[in-house]
DNA sequence: CGCAGCTCCTTGACGCGTCAACAAATTCCA
DNA sequence: TGGAATTTGTTGACGCGTCAAGGAGCTGCG
């Protein structure tokens, strides 16, 4: 049997480490200016647009945290920041005695509608405005196939 | 003046949101298996891959932190929690009395290796044998651009 | 020499994410 | 109906990353 491990070509070792440095850069990148532009994380940006996409401006509780595919405890911790800075808030739900709705408020909604334009800015001056059609498709066609992989598999 | 925000198109929005999508889930399965198989961070795996290239197992403080493009502040800290850990010694540096070196130990060795043919054969898995050479390049040419315009602006 | 300024690194506080344990309400089903 | 199992969400502890402040050694210049 051979447990000889499979190294990386030198091109593929080379590509990934590209890969990543762009991740991580690109993630901090556009975090940081976020951040000091509109005083949100992504992880708010994230839910408050969840939260504007809903015609009532609230959802459940877990519905949200699918969504932006968070575990509850995540979700819950995160929502007790943004209630503590006045973004969102919980209301109780009739239906279901545990359950809760969490709703954006007028606070929210207005620091995602001050914030988006400027994101979506970041975000195309640092990667749409300089990616080719033919980019665009092979990296929608490669982020859908590692997508695609990391969920196939436990 | 138009100061209209430039949105994203209907096929760029998905293309991001998948994505972003890619990305936190490579990294969180990527971190998770390394972590349950090897008891090792990738932020841990970094630093390790490092100081083995390097002939004496030994790197400057700062010349590691640029290596894993990190803040001074941050490594400050993981090395610490290394060192706590076993994987990594400080040594002072004779030729100046403010500098460290960093070591690597014999624990931080074995855990290296034990754990370097398992994540490859997962970044393998995951990511590069379902991609056609001509989505390697793709990959390549994409990441590069990107980097490069997080670097050529402040 | 002497000291001003710089480099190298540490520290403390704080927000974030995960894990495990838990509480409360609901549902299932015998 | 009534108790077991499940669903919904919270909490506390802990490791991690960032920011601002600081300490200690070195360097350059008068």
């Amino acid at each position: 049997m051979d447990d000889t491990p499979r190294w990386l070509t030198p091109d593929e070792q080379r590509v990934w480490r590209t890969f990543l440095r762009m991740q991580t850069q690109l993630t901090a990148r556009l975090g940081r200016e976020l951040q000091t532009e509109s005083n949100l994380s992504m992880a708010d940006y994230g839910v408050l647009v969840n939260l504007t996409d809903v015609p009532d401006g609230r959802m459940r509780f877990l519905e949200l945290a699918r969504a932006v595919e968070w575990e509850k405890s995540r979700m819950s911790h995160h929502i007790a920041r943004m209630v503590r800075r006045g973004l969102v808030r919980r209301e109780e739900c009739p239906d279901d005695g545990r359950g809760a709705f969490i709703a954006i408020t007028p606070e929210g909604r207005a620091a995602i509608e001050a914030a988006a334009p400027r994101h979506v800015e970041a975000v195309r001056r640092l990667v749409f405005d300089h990616l080719s059609s033919e980019q665009l498709a092979a990296l929608d066609d490669i982020s859908r196939q590692i997508v695609a992989r990391t969920e196939q598999t436990p």
